[in-house]
DNA sequence: TGAATGACAACCC
DNA sequence: CGGGTTGCCATTC
């Protein structure tokens, strides 16, 4: 397994309950800023064979990007809030994972 | 090989 | 603020 998405995978598994990530963010955290689609990629190619908390990742305007999936009500279980737009306030439920985060897996 | 694809993001008008 | 365009990079055909 290649370094990205192994890293990749590393932080999706870290973030914690009721928060939430976006696509560009876990790229720059994994070390490579630009990649976001390769982590969109990452996901619905490996969370079939993984089990990641995959409904954690969400675009960068806070929308959910599978729409018509229960990764809405996934989150909203786990108390994150969505607007009546069906977005979420990422200034409220975005995480920024820190390195003992992710090195204490 | 070259072209197309994708659970994205930043820009521009 | 909304919609369209461009840039990205790995994977697939």
């Amino acid at each position: 397994m290649k370094d990205f998405t192994e890293y990749v995978i590393t932080i999706i598994k870290a973030i914690p309950d009721g928060r939430v990530m976006t696509y560009g963010q876990i790229a720059k955290v994994a070390g490579k800023p630009r990649a976001a689609r390769q982590v969109s990629w990452i996901l619905h190619s490996m969370s079939q064979k993984y089990k990641l908390p995959w409904h954690r990742v969400i675009n960068s305007k806070g929308e959910i990007s599978l729409k018509g999936s229960e990764q809405k009500e996934l989150l909203e279980m786990e108390g994150v809030h969505f607007s009546n737009l069906g977005k979420v306030n990422l200034d409220t439920y975005l995480w920024e994972p820190d390195e003992e985060e992710l090195l204490h897996g």
